[in-house]
RNA sequence: GCGAUUGUAGCUCAGUUGGUUAGAGCGCCGGUUUGUGGUACCGGAGGUCGCGGGUUCAAACCCCGUCAAUCGCCCCA
């Protein structure tokens, strides 16, 4: 007789329950709560593209298209990929479906995401984020919007302490390519000064060298050529709204010169809200403007500028200060005899339709069932045993609920055997 | 893809230099005690020691491989 191995939860994924799966709720029901503050549509998205709706916007050549995709060939032959992110999705469906007639359009969805990762803490390859998206607004008031969301969203979070928002601009397409070639040229004089990592950025991604942890490159990250100093005017004066923009409304920010971001379509501000509580995964939210996006699409020309944030991170930070109140049971059962039973299941009815938690205790040993209410830990503890032809009810908790649960009980007591 | 650490009961973990039948606590099930109570006691079920191979008279323990978890590196849309 062959026994049957029992099938392997796949790497990378989470069965959520528990204390983080309330962590869980909680962070999703604030979000909500907060984008309808901010008068965002809800939008749901589509978990799977074709292949080239991400591959397009990401770049063909990058590691992240090659490698950390969950692609797959679908019976046509086409190939499909899961969403590894929420940003490409949505702004295929704003060419698509006729978004535009919207336009400035403020956005916000949440949902599992796939990368072909390794696993470590706070990151798996089904994980969840919040999105929010404005497309269609060249302002950098949307910016200061959008920024003023996620700040109000960590806040009422509660997980605020600790966290702050870094910011930087990226520069218009012309400054940012200015500042890639000086810092390419930089690097390049004490590249063997660099580490072993960043001489391969230096060919393939010398933006990421700025953000390097190797001692060796921090060192020569330190006198690097600042993107301030390529900066058009056009691009220093918008950097400049945003920031008056977030100091109006309120929101403390850092500026973080050697944040960047690798692909080429984001433009002017780049943002992230960073905790030092994490561990190596220090970003809790993240976001920037991606001008460049629509076009690498085949659409017109369309400024946009979003944030996404992990729900797994959040739902730990909010774990560990404390903040998700765990509801408390109203009132727990314990049927102390099988001929109360009936009575049992008529209280555990209308208690829950008068809007009363309630759960029952009605199997195992009888003289037991009382001790396991015990451990429910509800307010009112109510035992039901059987004398004398009768069932007899027994409620034990603060009066002013025993008064309230009795008041649903005792007509079904008095109503026995009629 | 790379490195470090870890895999023993449902959970948290012991398990000595390799040595008889692998243990505890919690949880679960049953019984006794108490009898309006969160007590105590007794008993029971539950283990391919992650998986595969090797060394040995003998492996949970040593060696190799593999899978997984955790943390970090790379990457981070």
């Amino acid at each position: 007789m062959s026994r049957i191995e029992t099938p392997k939860p796949i790497r990378g994924t989470q069965d959520i329950f528990g204390a983080e799966a309330e962590a869980f709720a909680h962070v999703v029901e604030t979000f909500e709560r907060v984008r309808k503050l901010y008068r965002f549509r809800r939008v749901e998205m589509p978990v799977f593209e074709k292949t080239e709706v991400f591959s397009r916007s990401l770049g063909e050549t990058t590691d992240v298209v090659s490698k950390e995709m969950y692609s797959f060939l679908d019976r046509g032959d086409e190939s499909l990929t899961l969403r590894p992110e929420f940003t490409a999705g949505i702004a295929r469906a704003y060419l698509t479906d006729g978004w535009q007639q919207y336009a400035p359009l403020k956005v916000a969805t949440h949902g599992p995401l796939f990368r072909y990762e390794r696993p470590q803490k706070g990151r798996y390859r089904q994980f969840h984020q919040l999105d929010a998206e404005i497309i269609g607004a060249a302002e950098p008031q949307a910016d200061v919007e959008l920024l003023a969301m996620a700040d109000q969203l960590l806040k009422e979070l509660g997980i605020a302490d600790g966290v702050t928002l870094q910011l930087n601009t990226l520069g218009d397409a012309e400054s940012r390519e200015a500042w890639r070639a000086a810092l390419v040229e930089h690097f390049r004089e004490s590249r063997d000064a660099l580490s072993e990592d960043s001489q391969e950025r230096l060919e393939k991604n010398p933006l990421r060298i700025l953000d390097s942890k190797d001692p060796r490159d921090k060192a020569l990250v330190h006198n690097a050529p600042r993107i301030d100093d390529f900066l058009s005017g056009e691009a220093e004066r918008f950097f400049l709204q945003v920031t008056d923009g977030l100091d109006a409304a309120g929101v403390a920010w850092t500026r973080n010169a050697a944040l960047v971001r690798g692909l080429d379509y984001y433009r002017h501000t780049a943002f992230e809200f960073v905790t030092d509580r994490l561990g190596a995964q220090g970003t809790v939210l993240g976001g920037g403007r991606y001008d460049g996006l629509m076009e690498s699409l085949g659409g017109a020309p369309t400024p946009a500028v979003g944030w996404a944030a992990g729900i797994e991170r959040l739902a730990m930070l909010v774990t560990d200060a404390g903040r998700v109140a765990i509801d408390t049971l109203d009132v727990i059962l314990a049927v102390e005899d099988d001929r109360a039973l009936r009575v049992a299941q008529q209280s555990l009815a209308q208690l829950r339709r008068a809007g009363f938690s309630a759960d029952m205790i009605a199997s195992g040993s009888p003289r037991k069932r009382f001790d396991k209410a015990v451990k429910a830990d509800a307010r009112v503890i109510l035992g039901l045993t059987h004398n004398e032809d009768q069932v007899v009810r027994s409620l034990k908790g603060p009066d002013d609920w025993v008064e309230k649960v009795d008041a649903v009980v005792l007509p079904l007591i008095l109503a026995q055997g009629q």
